[in-house]
DNA sequence: GTCTATATCGTGATAGAC
DNA sequence: GTCTATCACGATATAGAC
């Protein structure tokens, strides 16, 4: 789960003699080719209804290729879930700016990443399969934790950071799922701007301090 | 998965000579407990991870009887996430009693339903399995549209009342997939009163009007 | 009504030819 | 590096004995 570290990343000065395949003369290599397939297939499909066989023929390969380059099918997902984005990087920055503004500086952050097709794949794999496999939730458990709680934890000035924290990620992976993955109507078709409108107050109200014991947002 | 319309409810007048089975003279009768045992299944597993084979295994029968009886793998799921609670009777209720205090009152019905592990597993089943089954997904539409959201709309005082509901509706599921399903930490363990606490005002500014847009709820 | 036996298929994984 | 062939397994589903 945490051993593979090329998710596609350093480009490929692979390239020697041999690869070439058919109708695309310089097209990426099969392993590039296998994890983007595997990336769209555990996104659409989840963990269970994705097979090595599925993966292989998204990505125009032999299937017994997976299997040299990936050892197993947990192998593929690890390598194929690896997210192209860092939140450590622009969290502390979005917290930072000023406090009125928090809630809809997050709100706005988390839903431009899923509503970029790039970013939004690898998380759609692991929410899809959180559900069901446990190697995927780990995956969801860790990242939320570290990858966001933590960070988003340590810069709030309220109890229970860490908590208020997990409960405006809650929201936010509950919209995330009802609009992206069951497409219940009708937030699947809203407006981006109008849900960022509506829930950054709510954001808010969890990650900046209101009036008395935290809650209310004041106008 | 519509169609089936006997979740076990109307107790058994079976029982004529026959169905005796080892262990448990009087026990329930062997759809009673396909019907249990498949809840629990697809409670914890989801629908891919479930098989007929473990439905059978779970409730001491053979796993041609399940086929017997519901036909068809489908078919046991639609019998088995048939509801135990109808959002119907106390929905209004909730909403009709003092604004100030409806965003609480909604909250605590729902951790309450989620808490109890009767309501709880129909519940899991439908969420664990809809993320990846497309006939889970359109329970779980038709569920909030249908049961929650139109409901609750009738009896809002605000702006687009439809879509507020289903983003109150989005922070509940939320809360439910990461708590009860991924068991996320802290919020796994959390207190549900504390939970309620914190929530409440987020509920409340979605279903009651606040201040001007909407959004704030006033201390 | 209940269960044994089986048909048919798709899965993950491996061995080995080229 | 790539692919063919195959293994062992578990799945849904059905036919038919009792």
């Amino acid at each position: 789960m945490t051993s593979r570290s090329t998710p596609e990343g350093p480009a490929a000065p692979r390239r020697r003699g041999r690869p070439s395949r058919a109708g695309t003369p310089d097209g990426p290599d099969a392993r590039t080719r296998i994890l983007r397939a595997a990336r769209t297939e555990f996104a659409e499909r989840g963990y269970d209804r994705t097979s090595m066989r599925s993966v292989a023929r998204a990505a125009s390969v032999d299937a017994a290729l997976v299997h040299h380059y990936f050892g197993s099918k947990d192998g593929v997902f690890a390598a194929a879930v690896e997210l192209s984005f860092e939140p450590a990087l622009v969290v502390p920055q979005i917290l930072g700016g000023p406090v009125e503004g928090v809630g809809e500086r997050m709100a706005r952050y988390f839903i431009s990443v899923w509503e970029n097709p790039v970013s939004r794949a690898p998380l759609l794999a692991i929410v899809r399969s959180a559900l069901t496999h446990e190697a995927a939730a780990e995956v969801l458990r860790g990242f939320l934790l570290h990858k966001l709680l933590e960070r988003i934890a340590a810069e709030l000035d309220v109890p229970d950071p860490t908590f208020r924290a997990e409960l405006a990620a809650s929201h936010m992976v509950g919209i995330a799922i009802l609009r992206y993955v069951v497409r219940a109507e009708p937030l699947a078709s809203a407006d981006p701007e109008r849900i960022i409108a509506l829930v950054a107050p709510s954001i808010q109200s969890y990650l900046a301090r209101g009036a008395a014991d935290g809650p209310a947002p004041a106008d």
